[in-house]
DNA sequence: TCTGGGGTCCTAGGACCC
DNA sequence: TCTGGGGTCCTAGGACCC
């Protein structure tokens, strides 16, 4: 497709950003939306205001709180964002019909075969604003992967085009950090092998790059450090695991509470899978000890279960044959479902709409 | 300054089957 | 009497994303 192109949108600072829409005394103090400092917990996302302080997300609250001590503390509100992001979702439906949500605050939108694209584009960042209140950053390039590292070069309140057949000299002078799928441990093993800018990455030999990453990661990368992505827009995606966890403000070892929370958790999970009419075969428990080393456990039945006690019973003989044998403090504990088969009356509802 | 919670994808090894 | 080989399922860990 020749006029494809893939319009990508960020909201700015979209937690910190909702509370000071709902509390307008917030505007302009440095919002640090997370958890209370003296708390375990990270940093999710700070205004620009709390940045200037070295703030960023998933930073330790002690350490945000070392460095920006005026900062205003928030919990984390999600049933306020979702609302939020329902809201702007709303929007770019009204414009776009293939959207894909990313995350709470982040979208794709296929624009292909639009006369003018960057004009739509503008009138959608001009309605959230009006409509909405939240500034969303945007960037249009004829890929996924090109038009979201566009967003990231204009924040905040960007708007960054790129023309098809640039993707490659609009990445070239980039850190390889701004690419997709390249984290820190990536990261600096390129950088052992005097890689740092994606035209680095892009000119590199793919038998090196394959001892770095493996034959199919090298592949991948050089494909991307190019700017080459076909992956299409997805409207709507499979869920392939439910689950909830918990860090302990304090580290646990106290069985019965352990076995509360156990629980609920498998409550929760429970719950969600017969909201979402699925069944699943395996249940996973996962145990962080007070050295942070985390383990994850896991067992497949016969029979796929939707059941609060079921999986309750299942994560228990998971806990008392690992944790029991072994009885340290936990930091964090956690259940997880997988191994989806949609229930009868699902399937039914499909059939038969 | 101690390290959240919700996910996805990939890899590697072992069991098992034909 | 010296280790086939491919496919699938499962577990566990790790990297990564927001």
């Amino acid at each position: 497709l020749t006029d494809r192109w893939i319009l990508h949108m960020d909201l700015d600072a979209m937690y910190a950003s909702v509370e000071a829409l709902l509390d307008p005394s917030l505007r302009g103090k440095p919002v640090i939306v997370g958890a209370r400092p003296g708390t375990r917990g990270v940093v999710s996302t700070c205004s620009y205001e709390a940045r200037a302080f070295g703030v960023r997300s998933a930073m330790p609250i002690g350490e945000a709180y070392a460095r920006c001590p005026q900062g205003v503390f928030l919990p984390v509100r999600m049933e306020a964002y979702r609302d939020f992001s329902r809201r702007v979702l709303a929007i770019l439906s009204v414009h776009v019909e293939a959207v894909q949500p990313l995350s709470i605050d982040e979208a794709f939108a296929d624009l292909s075969g639009i006369p003018e694209p960057e004009h739509l584009a503008r009138e959608i960042k001009d309605h959230i604003r009006e409509e909405v209140g939240l500034v969303a950053s945007m960037g249009l390039a004829g890929n996924k992967l090109v038009a979201k590292i566009a967003t990231d070069r204009g924040k905040p309140d960007g708007f960054v085009v790129v023309t098809r057949g640039d993707e490659a000299r609009f990445l070239a002078p980039l850190s390889v950090r701004q690419l997709w799928g390249v984290g820190p441990k990536t990261a600096s093993r390129l950088e052992g092998a005097g890689i740092s800018t994606i035209g680095e990455l892009a000119a590199a030999e793919i038998g090196r790059l394959s001892e770095l990453l493996g034959s199919n990661g090298a592949r991948d990368l050089r494909e991307r450090a190019l700017g080459r992505d076909d992956s299409p827009v997805e409207t709507s995606r499979e869920i392939k695991s439910i689950s909830d966890e918990v860090t302990f403000q304090r580290d646990e070892i106290d069985r019965r509470a352990l076995w509360e929370v156990l629980r609920a958790q498998a409550q929760i999970c429970a719950e969600r899978l017969q909201r979402e009419g699925l069944l699943a075969r395996t249940v996973t428990i996962k145990l962080r000890y007070s050295d942070f080393t985390t383990v994850t456990r896991a067992t497949t039945l016969d029979m796929a279960i939707d059941d609060a006690e079921e999986v309750a019973r299942v994560s228990g003989s998971l806990m008392r044959r690992y944790w029991s044998a072994d009885p340290r403090p936990l930091r964090l504990l956690g259940v997880r479902v997988s191994g989806f088969e949609e229930t009868a009356g699902w399937r039914q509802l499909r059939l038969f709409p």
